[in-house]
DNA sequence: CTTGAATCTGACACTGATGTCAGGTTCTAG
DNA sequence: CTAGAACCTGACATCAGTGTCAGATTCAAG
């Protein structure tokens, strides 16, 4: 598909996706003309990388963990390294003091909504 | 306490302490000399502040928010306006979204490095 | 009083994903 | 063949919190 297509089905902009394949995120294949043509799952791997973004991770560090994540098509995924190792276990920790963070956020947010319903 | 030991207390530089009070987040008395001069609650309020910050918040949604907030010391709170009110739902669902997200993500990191620790 | 640490203001830089625009090329339906 | 939609590259702008630096002032201890 072009890109135009998977921008709308993965309500990313075209901008953006053209911003991945230069961080090495998503490849795409070209037409003969030079057109940019997505394969189907490139619809599944943009969501990927959309939460992993959302999520504070860099595009570095994504192009890092990609080719070790099991695809929905199967592919064959990389190992990854003990120094990747290391760095992920950082990312997974910071991300769930964040989570908490959220969690006491969503809480006080909640506190004022209810404080002004119950007027 | 002055900016040092505020600074020292919660993890959070000067710089940051200084533009909290530009963006009316943050009040501080002066000594004759000018120097700031924070109370003991400021340093619950700094987290409050860093906690809202890292769930996206902007520093003009916080100012609307704080007043409405119970402090420790149990000031008198204001009650939200409905557009606040509204406005702050949205933030709330968002923030239950981005929550999902991370979840996603950090199970995607868990599988990776447990994927590797099987090797 | 002196001296060194702490603080002040103001200005400029940075980050990194994304928006936007310009000028040109490719694609596709009629 | 042709018109218009879609796409291409490259460049510059934006956002908002934070880092950093310079030069001046204040504070507190000896």
């Amino acid at each position: 598909m072009r890109i135009g297509e998977l921008a709308r089905r993965t309500g990313v902009s075209e901008r953006s996706l053209r911003y991945y394949e230069t961080q090495g995120l998503l490849p795409a294949a070209r037409t003969p003309g030079g057109h940019r043509d997505y394969p189907e799952a490139a619809v599944d791997r943009v969501i990927r990388i959309q939460e992993l973004f959302a999520a504070g991770l860099h595009s570095n560090r994504i192009a890092q963990l990609l080719p070790c994540m099991r695809d929905t098509d199967g592919g064959p995924s990389a190992v990854a390294t003990p120094r990747l190792v290391e760095d992920l276990t950082a990312e997974r920790d910071r991300i769930d003091r964040l989570i908490a963070d959220l969690v006491r956020s969503r809480d006080t947010l909640d506190g004022v909504i209810e404080a002004a319903r119950e007027r």
